[in-house]
DNA sequence: ATAGTAAACTAACATTTGTTAGTCTACGAA
DNA sequence: TTCGTAGACTAACAAATGTTAGTTTACTAT
């Protein structure tokens, strides 16, 4: 059930391509090229082009999922949450830099059937998420602002990480576990 | 040299369909029975698609460039220069909530030579953003973290207001004029 | 050596895509 | 009324797309 070693290679090559010219616009002649094979040889290894995306990116939407609960169901403060949902989505990001572009922006180009189950997990992982937030300002750990704009901003950020993970000072691993809990949760003034 | 009303209908009604799909995944077939007419009718209006995403991209990056380089050289503190760029992202997010989707996705499908003219509006923009954080430490206004990851950080949740905008309660324009400045410069602990 | 198989290939397909050419229609100005 | 034009239409095209079928090649285990 492991994914052979080339259909793995795919799956990287492919994730370069989708972000750089997303889903719609990589063609399985540009992916083929890319790696230096035939578009029809792709189909010795994957069933469509979908489903590569379908193994880019449910994995990772699951891996999201599972850890917020456990992080959730914690005996933590709501801030001690908060920093580890930070260290998740480093962590995501450093190991899969270019599915999350996938992740992020072509999740409505999978099959029907994957797409209700990205949605639901999407939907749950933002509820957690605002129920986190929710509690830390009931407690008084967190400002008294509006909830939602809070997990916005959180989220926009993480969301986006991908996007300057690796391309200048301080997108290192540790510099981003450093530096982003200070930033985000203690602000910049 | 107004753009008829017919053309302004087209633009509006393509960045509904871009920022639901995407450019790419966009056919011209598509977006003519949006508008409830057959594809080639469109021609008598536009000269190509990549037209429609041009015409949707540059004016607004023409707007963030122009208006930060008037922030950036005014006489007020870097505090208050960056909530007025805050107060920007807002407002152009509120007059452009679907276009905003295509400047942040689907530039790199512009032609070649505005390609080039937004690249560089862009990194205009990022290096102006960047001074004025920067300038914010030296002077003691902003805590001494890395200027990378505090432009980072705030261009990430500006850039991506137009995907909340509207769409739950704190998310109004004047809701966001009046959070978004607090939360993200005073921090939310 | 032989057989099996993973993984490449060539050739082809039915659709879909952006776009052009040329035509028809309705309305406002002359 | 006539004329011009904005804006719709039909028909068609060449190119690009995802995918299938069938074949060849090279290595590995027997």
């Amino acid at each position: 059930m492991k994914p052979s070693e080339r259909k793995q290679e795919i799956l990287t090559v492919a994730a370069q391509l989708f972000k750089a010219k997303g889903y719609s616009a990589v063609t399985m002649r540009d992916l083929a090229q890319a790696l230096d094979i035939k578009a029809a040889s792709l189909y010795n290894h994957i069933r469509s082009k979908q489903e590569i995306l379908e193994l880019m990116i449910i994995g990772i939407a699951e891996e999201f999922t599972h850890t917020i609960a456990q992080i959730a169901k914690s005996e933590t403060s709501s801030v001690q949450k908060l920093e580890q949902l930070i260290q998740l989505h480093v962590d995501i990001t450093v190991r899969n830099p270019d599915a999350l572009a996938a992740l992020n922006n072509d999740w409505m180009h999978l099959p029907e059937k994957q797409l209700q189950y990205f949605l639901k997990m999407r939907e749950e992982y933002e509820a957690q998420f605002r129920q986190i937030v929710k509690t830390g300002i009931e407690q008084g750990e967190l400002k008294n602002q509006s909830a939602e704009v809070i997990l916005f901003s959180l989220l926009s950020t993480l969301r986006t990480l991908y996007l300057w993970y690796g391309k200048k000072n301080g997108f290192s691993e540790s510099g981003l576990k450093t530096q982003l809990p200070k930033i985000l949760l203690q602000g910049i003034v």
